[in-house]
DNA sequence: CTGCCCAACTTGTTGGTACAAGCTGATGCA
DNA sequence: TGCATCAGCTTGTACCAACAAGTTGGGCAG
């Protein structure tokens, strides 16, 4: 074990203490003063190894009011429940699942039309540059920014569905509306990366340091070509995604 | 739009640049002090907006060395072909997927005995603290860390599958082996989190700063209960995981 | 020519100082 | 009583200085 440098030796004491219970989640860490006495070092030294500990996702500061050990209360969200195929849901997943998890859903909505990025391009197998419909929602949860969530559709569908690029929540679910217009979705393809947000997510997700988003980019399918494209952007700290795949009737006998 | 810290305009700027590609993937970026001249900060304050891009993910430093543009090639692990239900994989599926990439496979790999933490004992309903079989890999692609996997069995399966509490591959596959015992995992959930990584973590899959990791949880299930418990962490930078669902014959057709 | 070593670059660590800015509770005035 | 203000705490920003430590390439000795 060779000798860890000052701030390192700081961080990782008051990791353990935060591990340990010492210092509970929801609490506050002694103040930088009180810190550089505890450690008998100077203020920039403690305020590294504080800061090592903020972009690990441990603890938040706020001026004026000192350091706090974050809590996480995770919200679970059912990838394959959310859009099922043979029992595509009545209006809004999103609504419903938070609603029945007793807390309060909310969320921005804005639909416009723009060329499509080259990703998503290449997702809905049309032209870079090709114009497409892009449906838009900021998603609250009990007022917390919760996700972003970009769904695109290419402009071929657009023609046979023309309430896709009218503002407006569409009532009934996207799904069940493209079904009715003689589009079925029959399969998707979902992608899962993470990495730390940009400013701009940052922003938007009111996310402060050492807190990851996850993307979730689903390519919805018919039986012909890609019909949808959707980027979901989530905190990481906030959410947890669910796949259910087989027979899971053991899951839930017997808690 | 108010004023930023001098600080802040640094990363900015820089981060402008590396997104515009004055700065490509894998340069290097001018040192510290020609940055101290060009926006007339101090050292100190050109080392914050540099460390702001890294936990950004978006650069590393290397003492003696300099500050150098990450590049990102992510590897896709494809979830739901990895452990087919109906076409379980002979051999290792990690193995397989990794040479047909044209990269070169290696792990390293241990079993032990110990009590189940607390979430894995959730998971596969036995009590906290029964003992349980761990079969941990540390997998390494080119030599590259790449994940580490803890799958845990509960004791009751071990007794009836001895052979999943020896050191050593078992060659055929856990699952091929266990359906050969009469055990057969007819459905599985997946639950995906991300989060920075413990310094535990970090050292391991040899992570740097601002870089989050995937956390993949699957419990398999037999007809009765659940029968194993796969904890997979992989670095967020190098990996993304895909889930095909439903019908997806219009996805591989004319690419 | 070969190989070693060191100068000169890079970032890493640690100390100091000063002032700005956000928050809270106590004080004191109306 | 009620409200405004301010003192005293907190973290945020910015500067300076010095030395440690990793890397590289050139020059010198053998």
């Amino acid at each position: 074990m060779t000798k860890q440098p000052k701030y390192r030796q700081v961080a990782d004491a008051l990791r353990r203490e935060i591990d340990n219970g010492t210092y509970a989640p929801g609490s506050r860490l002694p103040s930088e003063n009180d810190l550089q006495q505890r450690f008998d070092a100077s203020r920039n030294t403690v305020r590294s190894g504080l800061s090592l500990l903020v972009s690990e996702g441990l603890i938040t500061s706020s001026q004026g009011l000192g350091y706090e050990v974050k809590s996480h209360e995770v919200f679970a969200l059912n990838a394959t429940r959310f859009e099922n195929l043979t029992f595509p849901q009545n209006g809004d997943a999103y609504s419903t699942d938070v609603t029945n998890a007793g807390r309060r859903p909310h969320q921005t909505f804005r639909v416009e039309m723009l060329p499509a990025p080259t990703d998503v391009a290449e997702r809905l197998k049309v032209a870079v540059g090709t114009t497409a419909v892009l449906r838009f929602c900021h998603r609250y949860v009990d007022d917390v920014p919760w996700s972003t969530q970009a769904t695109y559709y290419p402009s071929w569908l657009v023609d046979a569905s023309p309430r896709l690029a009218e503002p407006g929540d569409i009532e009934e679910g996207t799904t069940r509306y493209l079904a009715s217009r003689g589009i079925e979705q029959v399969g998707y393809f979902d992608e899962i990366a993470a990495r730390m947000p940009t400013p701009e997510e940052a922003r938007l997700l009111e996310i402060g340091g050492g807190v990851p988003v996850m993307l979730w980019t689903r390519t919805g399918y018919s039986a012909d070509r890609p019909i949808r494209c959707t980027i979901t952007t989530f905190r990481g700290d906030l959410n947890r995604m669910n796949y259910e795949i087989g027979d899971l009737s053991a899951r839930s006998e017997n808690a």
